[in-house]
DNA sequence: CTTTAAATTTAGGCATGCCTAAACTTTGCC
DNA sequence: GGCAAAGTTTAGGCATGCCTAAATTTAAAG
């Protein structure tokens, strides 16, 4: 059986990778605010069970099997956030709150909350409703796109970047709730924001 | 800090109160699947720490602090289960899932969770259970109109926008907790108030 | 080579919590 | 008073997991 504890290391060395940071003993024991030689230990163990690489004084890297965890259980941090600020929840515990719920969420709920609460003001009244936004999508998931929603230099930049209507895209890679989204349009890949990639609208397959 | 096994007991006993049935080692144990002896070992613990009256060889009976958390935690219970069957969580599950979340969920989120789903208790005595308000369908889902349940006011404003019995609705858009719903009648898309809506009752299809 | 920061090892601490079988005691009923 | 059922006591098991200070080692930079 997985640990509590055990996600919340996997979460954080997640975190830093997505950020770009190396994950060092020291830097995970940060992120976690405890001593490095609890890290040093937890990492080792860590190791042990398969979830990522460990070279003594080089820091570790996640093996898929831990990586899939670690990004699973921030997204259903970031959702949860999101779900309960939207509740409105005081800001003080909406943190909290949502780093003790993402160890108990199962996926699929996680799913159907995220679907409801990623853009749904954004969607023009009358739009048929397998039309989102496309930060509403999920890794790995394809849409059309549908229309642009934003204002004319929106529009342009976007017509640039090939990103028309009816065009298939798809996202390669999206932080979910900030940072910009890997997207794969025509064979290429290539990042936008997440302001320009609220505009577009996309119809899910 | 109060045990999610504490919370366990608490709850169950409060069920059996709630059903009229004595708290006895026995029909504890028996709720819980555990053997008498282990009952009665936490029975002592939970009275020690206040939770419960416990006279040896009579059974217990739930002190003000322990029912209020027992009623509680079997609330949400309900709650959850009621919410997780409502997305369309598998049979299987629910009650399970909703066992560990009703340890996890704060009191103020679920508090907005029932309010959602509560409207189905306002279901006139008789009516055929695929009737509900309204306000308990999701995002793309069909009705027929079967009767409006609010008075006078609601009745002729719902006529006026064409939601009169027999009519086929669609839900296009619900925020799920709060704002109005986005319907589709009739071909033409608008938005009606949830209080409004929740006197609307609808035949799911 | 020296210095410093990062990392590791060591040795220990702490916090428990819940469960069971089997033998024994009590209660309540006849 | 005898008996069965309910309840209790006893004695033990099991399953750990995570954290820290201080001393030591290693790596990297100059
Ligand atoms: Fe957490
Ligand atoms: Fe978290
Ligand atoms: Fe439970
Ligand atoms: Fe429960």
């Amino acid at each position: 059986m997985i640990t509590e504890r055990t996600e919340e290391y996997l979460e954080a060395i997640y975190y830093l990778y997505e950020r770009g940071e190396a994950a060092t003993t020291t830097s995970v024991a940060k992120e976690l605010k405890v001593a490095p030689a609890s890290a040093t230990q937890m990492l080792k163990k860590l190791a042990k069970q398969g979830y990522l690489k460990y070279v003594p004084y080089r820091g570790v890297t996640l093996t898929p099997k831990g990586e899939k965890i670690g990004k699973k259980v921030l997204r259903k941090h970031r959702v949860m956030e999101k779900f309960l600020s939207n509740l409105g929840l005081p800001k003080s515990r909406v943190h909290k709150d949502a780093c003790e719920l993402e160890h108990h969420i199962p996926d699929d709920l996680e799913r159907v909350i995220h679907q409801r609460f990623e853009g749904e003001r954004l969607l023009p009244p009358g739009a048929p409703s397998n039309v989102v936004p496309l930060t509403s999508l999920l890794d790995g998931q394809k849409g059309i796109v549908s229309f642009i929603g934003g204002g004319r230099g929106a529009s342009q930049r976007l017509t640039d970047l090939g990103l028309t209507p009816r065009t298939e895209i798809k996202v390669v890679k999206s932080a979910l709730f900030r940072g910009p989204l890997m997207v794969s349009v025509r064979g290429t890949t290539l990042a936008i924001g997440r302001g320009i990639a609220a505009t577009v609208f996309v119809r899910v397959k």
